[in-house]
DNA sequence: GTAGGGTTAG
């Protein structure tokens, strides 16, 4: 007992000091518990004492048990709970709370149901743990009732209008939770909360206007827009409004910065990725799991790995949880360092965290590109066995990768056929595109048509198939897939790639004119491609859709996105600076040669993140071992 | 003393 007591607080009472003092610093080292372990110390304690009476001492038993994060024992508090003749209203609080956060919110209402036949009365606070349930819960029925409790009750406050709103919006009941803010107008954490559903629904247009309509706004209100434009991918927009919420004068906390992040991820803009992690040292802010996951899913994903590496290692096991972890792996696996990335997931099993659905989305996407086909199936079968969990799409999709790239063509597509339900568009895509990787048109024909029907509007699967048929020289079929592209009017989505100068993203796409510095961009592709010419390179034409003649094709080649892309990089970044470019597509094989070459003859690391992965180019070589 | 906005995969 002594020592554990030292552990936590080295000024252990004077037994001279008097009684009521003693008592009071242990409910003080109630509310320092790390563990159950020192709470039962504690608590025994207490009992042999004949402290336990004092309601302060019960209420911090069942705050610990019930509702800390380090220890949560529901159980215990319940056993303390009912031990207790006359629990304070607080108390019961914390009871009705504890249960709405654990694995079956519904008991909390029915805990409130049974209190209530037992006579006691409530008050505001359990009103917003008990509607808090039924969202968790969806319970609607539930909710409700408790909603018709709330105004029966007769004082609707901020929490509690804004708490309904949430309910409602939740389950979905839109219409609901727009009455229940008609009714609230007045209270600031209304709009807040109906902006946030609304957002969260993907309705940004109805959203939108109620913010600019708002008599006065918060950084909840501003974190809700964010959250909206994040949530349906309109990341250019989340940042936008990022801006100008600083503009007018609201500075982040770390939820808006949480909130944020995603979109500097995808866009892949590093330096104000670096700015918001220089904002939150300057500012001293916390860096919680929150915020530190989604820092280093930033990291990871504008191609700092080895920031993300650092920033994994400081935040230590207390300040990571299964997001944490998943980033991590997902991460090594996204920069081809497969084995990195596996050993890592044993780390999390040995911490004792869980695995998800998405942390096995990393550990197969690991093995796939680096090519460990026997890991992966080992995966796959683990993954239900032993971990109870289904596989989804994205799973299929790893294998069929996995399979598809080590030529185990029959293999995969057997898979896609024992997959529960259709295989969706994305899997086929994959086994479509392995099938060209390899030349495979017995397969892949049949796979590629099929795919056309199920998906008449992506332009994808046209160009795949018809890649498929120029890789073995089928020219005539290739016609075909063209000519019926056309005849549907299936647009091609242009290539583009962007690249960060300073606070500036440029974007390029393919063949674009729009730059300013247009002409000095190509007069430096132009001298790429004579350079690269001298060193025996030859442009692969087969690949390139459109039908013009062979030097038609090598322009059309050398206008390729990432080209544009890493030429602005060369002409405008001193050496020694590492270019960094985001792609909205695969990269092409013509494209990756080249920067292959860039890379060795000017002398210059080049990081590609394409639609799947990270390509680090030096010294002639890339990361992806040209398997990608 | 308790309550409204936050992170991974697609």
């Amino acid at each position: 007992m002594a020592t554990v007591l030292k552990s936590i607080n080295p000024n252990t009472p004077n037994p001279k000091t008097p009684k009521s003092d003693r008592s009071n610093s242990r409910i003080y080292l109630l509310k320092l518990c790390k563990h159950m372990r020192e709470l039962h110390q504690i608590h025994a304690t207490l009992i042999k004492t004949g402290q336990i009476h004092d309601i302060a001492a019960i209420n911090a038993i069942i705050e610990f048990s019930a509702i800390s994060d380090s220890a949560r024992n529901l159980h215990y508090a319940e056993s303390v709970f009912e031990k207790t003749e006359n629990p304070s209203l607080f108390a019961k609080n914390l009871m009705i709370r504890g249960h709405s956060q654990s694995q079956d919110p519904i008991y909390a209402i029915y805990l409130y149901v049974r209190l209530l036949n037992e006579g006691f009365e409530f008050n505001k606070f359990a009103f917003s743990f008990l509607i808090q349930a039924c969202t968790i819960s969806k319970s609607i029925q539930e909710g409700h009732q408790i909603h018709g409790q709330i105004l029966k009750f007769g004082e609707i406050d901020p929490h509690l209008a804004s708490s309904i709103i949430r309910f409602y919006s939740e389950v979905p009941a839109l219409d609901s939770a727009r009455r229940a803010f008609e009714s609230s107008r007045e209270f600031m954490a209304s709009w807040n909360s109906i902006i946030d559903g609304y957002s969260k629904l993907g309705e940004m247009e109805i959203a939108r206007r109620l913010f600019d309509e708002m008599p006065q706004k918060s950084l909840i209100s501003w974190t809700a827009l964010i959250t909206g434009y994040v949530h349906l991918g309109r990341f250019k927009e989340a940042l936008e409004v990022f801006q100008t919420m600083q503009k007018e004068g609201f500075n982040p906390d770390q939820r808006t910065l949480a909130a944020v992040l995603p979109s500097i991820s995808h866009l892949g803009a590093l330096n104000l990725g670096k700015w918001v992690h220089s904002y939150i040292e300057n500012l001293n802010l916390e860096v919680n799991i929150f915020l530190g996951s989604a820092l280093l899913d930033m990291y990871c994903k504008c191609g700092c790995i080895e920031s993300a590496i650092d920033l994994f290692q400081k935040m230590g096991n207390m300040k990571r949880n299964v997001v944490t972890w998943n980033a991590m792996i997902n991460g090594l696996a996204m920069h081809g360092r497969g084995s990195d990335a596996l050993e890592l997931f044993q780390e999390m099993l040995v911490s004792g965290t869980k695995p998800t659905d998405v942390t096995f989305v990393g550990v197969l996407r690991a093995c796939s590109h680096v090519g460990m086909v026997n890991e992966g199936m080992l995966y796959f079968d683990q993954m239900r066995r032993v971990y109870g969990i289904l596989p989804t799409v994205e799973h299929y999709g790893c294998m069929v990768d996995l399979l598809g790239r080590a030529g185990q063509l029959e293999e995969a597509e057997k898979l896609t056929k024992s997959m529960i339900g259709q295989p969706d568009v994305v899997v086929m895509k994959t086994l479509l595109g392995a099938c060209r990787v390899h030349g495979n048109v017995e397969i892949g024909e049949g796979v590629g048509w099929d795919l056309i029907e199920l998906a008449p509007n992506d332009c994808s699967c046209f160009v795949l198939l018809s890649n498929l048929y120029a890789s073995v020289g089928k020219w005539q079929e290739v016609g075909r897939v063209r000519n019926l592209m056309k005849e549907r009017g299936v647009e091609k989505i242009a290539g583009c790639s962007s690249i960060e100068l300073g606070n500036v993203t440029h974007e390029f796409h393919a063949g674009d004119m729009s730059h300013p510095r247009i002409e000095e961009i190509y007069a430096k592709v132009e001298e790429i491609g004579e350079r690269l010419k001298g060193e025996g390179y030859t442009p692969d034409i087969t690949q390139v859709l459109v039908d013009i003649d062979e030097e038609e094709k090598e322009k059309a080649l050398l206008r390729h996105s990432e080209k544009l892309a890493i030429a602005f990089g060369l002409i405008n970044m001193t050496s020694g600076i590492t270019i960094r470019v985001v792609k909205n597509l695969r990269v092409c094989s013509d494209c990756h040669s080249v920067t292959k070459l860039i890379s060795k003859l000017y002398d210059r690391e080049i990081i590609v993140r394409d639609q799947n992965r990270f390509h680090h180019f030096k010294e002639g070589l890339c990361s992806c071992n040209d398997f990608w």
